[in-house]
DNA sequence: TTACTCCCGACTGTAAACAGTCGACTTATG
DNA sequence: CATAAGTCGACTGTTTACAGTCGGGAGTAA
């Protein structure tokens, strides 16, 4: 006699600080909300049918994961990259990502990793060819999984904290341009060098991997 | 004629959002509000004498620095630390300071870069025999200011959202515990490091200080 | 006693109203 | 015409009020 209404099973139904967070997320990374934009708190509750305390809840987070840049009295505009940020975000992520690379390959059982990972792949390699926009989505997926699999909690939330950014720089330079890092056979590397167990060998190539995937986006 | 009011000079007036931050994080970090403990909106801006809709802002920020926890239905409760997490923690800040200090040994002038790390160590020196708080204070000082100096804002701002658990890691060892990785000496052998322009060594350095601080503080 | 129902209290989610401040435009004045 | 004072409008900061929901305890029937 169960929920006909809604949260049915696993799907929670979200909060609108929630729904309103994710929207301004993607209106934000698509480029729908334009870089250097000024962001009026009453427009947006409108547009999102909310009210303003809930719509400054979502504000606060988005300004905390650096999409948002609070200029004078509060005024919130949408961030603007230039080069030297995306190489230094960038850094930041190589550093996240060697982390991880170095945990799995101290890892107890490395063969659950490596399958995990394979899978995640397997994803980007089906959606090879369809739209940039998937491409990237399956390739962030492969990466927060990386960090996922270590098991550190504060490791995971600190790559997620940056994905906004991350995501910014991608639309930043051109889905064109970040497509360019999507190669499946790159990221077969990675997962071939945990594979191994050799802890420096897998920093070396994340490093590598994050150096040319920067220098694609900048180029 | 000016203002004998209050906003003198460089000391602009923290809105009600930021001081509930500020006393919300200090409460947290010192103990006063004890891991796992729940916390009732009602309650809280009672106490800080805000309304409900402003502590909800600083305690989204709170949540988003890992010092809060939510519980089913949005309770929010003050986050436990274990062991684990802690080494999780810590490699995570060692990850971000070791890309600081590589960071800092590619920098143009590092004249002025070891200048100001060397007055963070003698602010140190100058309080060692001051309170446990302050020598703590005084220590966490000189690796934001490592990341600070990097220029990389991102980097910094990755740092200042670890911060809080960082404290939390050390209040929850116990002070005592903490306190011994405040040495001077340990420090200045990381800026000498840096000195030498050495990427690797520094990189070195910082990751076995941090390695022998988070042992220290778990042993 | 046990189990079941119903009601009440406690909290969070959300919305709407109020207050203060800064900037831009207008107007008056030399 | 240029400048200064004054007024209006737009936003953010903050508070107060309302709605929905979950959990627990009182009460009741088997």
């Amino acid at each position: 006699m169960a929920g006909l209404t809604a949260p049915l099973l696993g799907l929670e139904k979200k909060s609108l600080r929630e729904q309103a967070l994710s929207a301004l997320r993607t209106a934000i990374t698509s480029g729908e909300l334009e870089p250097g934009r000024h962001l009026v708190e009453t427009e947006l509750s409108e547009m999102l049918q909310i009210s303003r305390g809930t719509l400054r809840e979502a504000l606060r987070q988005l300004e905390q994961e650096g999409l948002l840049s609070a200029g004078p009295r509060g005024r919130l505009s949408v961030r603007h990259l230039d080069e030297k940020e995306i190489r230094d975000i960038y850094a930041v992520r190589a550093a996240l990502e060697s982390l991880a690379a170095r945990t799995l390959c101290e890892l107890a059982d490395r063969q659950h990793v490596t399958k995990s990972l394979h899978q995640a792949i397997d994803v980007m390699a089906a959606g090879a060819s369809g739209s940039l926009e998937e491409r990237i989505e399956s390739d962030l997926e492969f990466h927060r999984t990386l960090c996922r699999l270590t098991g550190n909690e504060t490791l995971l939330h600190s790559w997620e904290s940056l994905e906004g950014s991350i995501r910014m720089s991608i639309m930043f330079a051109g889905l064109e341009k970040g497509v360019r890092n999507m190669s499946v056979d790159r990221h077969r590397d990675i997962v071939a060098a945990i594979d191994t167990g050799d802890a420096a060998l897998a920093r070396k190539t994340i490093l590598e991997h994050m150096d040319t995937a920067a220098a694609n986006l900048v180029a």
